[in-house]
DNA sequence: GAGGGTCTTGTTATCGCTAACAATGACCGT
DNA sequence: ACGGTCATTGTTAGCGATAACAAGACCCTC
């Protein structure tokens, strides 16, 4: 990095340099297949020697798409979602993209649909919506076609291209596992109902149960947070009759652990627990929690390559991946007493 | 947002329907004094009916500025890393600033000085750096002067405007409080040596036990995740003479929790845990847990506020501010046996 | 009423790049 | 030797905004 730099060179100063025009600098840049071998180390040479780096700005100017790829995620600090925008990040910094947040603090149609706005104002080239509500969707419904666009977990039903973790076979292995364990039947706290993902989860749950003619116990619903697995959790640790629990993610797993352990109930002697995200503390709940681990990265790299895929040709057609999630089994889980 | 939009409408479109130069439309969009209200108030109608919205990268191709602020930071799902870069989005977006994230795998030099430079490529009007290591501070040095940049959680050497949470003030509110309990003295499990972070709750940590004439165990290293913290507590847990343990945070002291529940020595009864971060979870370890709360939107909002005055005049000079943490008192505290 | 300011608006140049087209020369087959 | 293709390079014209300057209208003062 230059420190004096008054003002960093651009293309007219390369080609000075190497002693061509401007437009051979470009096609240089741009790898294009009709400049002669000796001129390229000669434009390349120039570029290093002044460690000219293109201006991206100039260049969205005239392409009208830019190398940057919008994200618009929840705000917050949940586990999946903020693994993925990690992943993705990196993802794309490997395929030579920069990312642009556009995080959105409520999931309702207004705040996604202004955050999209704001991202194809900076012209981004393409668009992942990590936003696994309905009311997402219904704003993405809204959007100017011709914009390459993923979104994560989200409904099948709709056209666009998307990757999604299959939810429901993780509840059901979770499930199974837990029947599969001796257990009459196993109870499920969820997580928030408008939410696919919570969605999805209740339906593999049930038909795991239902495909073992074991009986449906409530449902228990609750949102993502600790705080209402532990509120839950009271609930369940009255019950004698519930002797497995699936939780809708880990961190619910854990104020449920911490409910059981307050009411003497233990784990998994007396009730067996099984979480969901494989959040990398779980190995350390008391005691070390059953769960679904989510490849957060396959998923982040499946939809950085349907994306740049789209970017690159236009015309490629809706696609969808599925990402099978994996069983991780630890020490909450075992036969009823 | 249009859905035929076959080309978005551009300023001179605007200027067209309002019966106005473009330069005036630029003039309305940027609230420059002298247009008569009349004209304002038409240019501001021929905006709304066309949906105009002005390109950005336009825009930043003829000030040379964006309206872009880069964060960079470790790639991770770090609770303190991530907690931070979702504040800050939220600052900007609230600023009408759009966030774009250079996420690093690795703390080093190259990475970071990488990371840096791919947003300076992007013309980024101000920096915000999250590496509270040397190494990143190192980085820094050689970026060219005039670019808006803040850092978090760095050194205060560096002559650069920082945040800082007051992490030696944290631990020795930590260390006091088990002190005054009643331990004798406290051990310490540290984050990595290099974190600046870790390296002032160490200090904090010996401060306080020096100031009250305890002796000064040795110190535990360790990483920031639940392994490590799992891995010095089954050290710790064979010592009978350990009675109060300060964590470098609270994924460190899940895993103390942890291994002590393993080795049947009872927390807060037989050893008392603090841990740092306030993670949400941390309300629902077994015991809750005793911790230390950083206020991250605090941090990202006077981040963001000190990066926008240099932003708007360049020659503000560097700066620092400080934040506070709290105690945060739960159960996993006690009175020696 | 002439000179000088302020307010308002328009004209032109420019940022750094890519696209489209033009120009050059080499090579080819007949 | 001559038109035609191809590879290589240059020239020109924008992309959509802001900046700098110019110009007209209006007001004030002496």
């Amino acid at each position: 990095m230059d420190v004096h730099a008054a003002r960093s060179p651009a293309m007219t100063d390369v080609a000075r340099l190497a002693g061509v025009s401007h437009q051979t600098v470009s096609r240089v840049l741009n790898d294009h297949p009709n400049v002669r071998e000796q001129t390229r180390l000669r434009v390349r040479a120039a570029i290093a020697e002044l460690g000219y780096r293109p201006n991206r700005a100039a260049r969205a100017l005239v392409t009208g798409r830019s190398q940057l790829i919008g994200i618009v995620a929840q705000n917050s600090t949940l586990y999946g979602p903020a693994s993925l925008l990690a992943a993705f990040e990196q993802a794309a910094a490997e395929a030579g993209f920069a990312v642009s947040v556009g995080s959105v603090g409520r999931l309702d149609r207004e705040s996604i649909a202004g955050a999209v706005e704001r991202h194809l104002d900076q012209r981004v080239a393409g668009l992942v919506v990590i936003a696994p509500v309905k009311s997402a969707d219904d704003a993405l419904e809204g959007m100017p076609a011709g914009v390459p666009l993923v979104t994560i977990d989200g409904d099948p039903q709709r056209s666009h291209t998307l990757v999604t973790v299959d939810q429901a076979a993780g509840a059901r292995a979770a499930t199974r596992h837990l029947l599969a364990a001796g257990h009459r039947t196993v109870w499920h706290i969820s997580g928030p109902p408008e939410w696919y993902d919570a969605a999805w989860r209740i339906e593999g749950w049930r038909a795991a149960l239902h495909e073992a003619g074991a009986e449906v116990p409530p449902l228990v619903n609750a949102d993502w947070s600790a705080a209402s697995g532990y509120d839950a959790g009271r609930m369940l640790a009255r019950m004698p009759e519930v002797t497995a629990v699936f939780a809708a993610n880990d961190h619910q797993a854990l104020g449920l652990l911490r409910a059981f352990s307050e009411h003497g109930r233990r784990v998994p002697h007396d009730v067996s627990v099984i979480g969901f995200d494989d959040v990398p503390e779980a190995a350390f709940f008391i005691p070390p929690l059953t769960t679904v681990r989510p490849s957060f990265d396959a998923v982040a790299q499946a939809g950085l390559d349907l994306l740049l895929a789209q970017i690159t040709d236009p015309a490629t057609p809706p696609n969808r991946v599925v990402i099978a999630p994996s069983l991780v089994e630890r020490a909450s889980v075992a036969p009823p007493a």
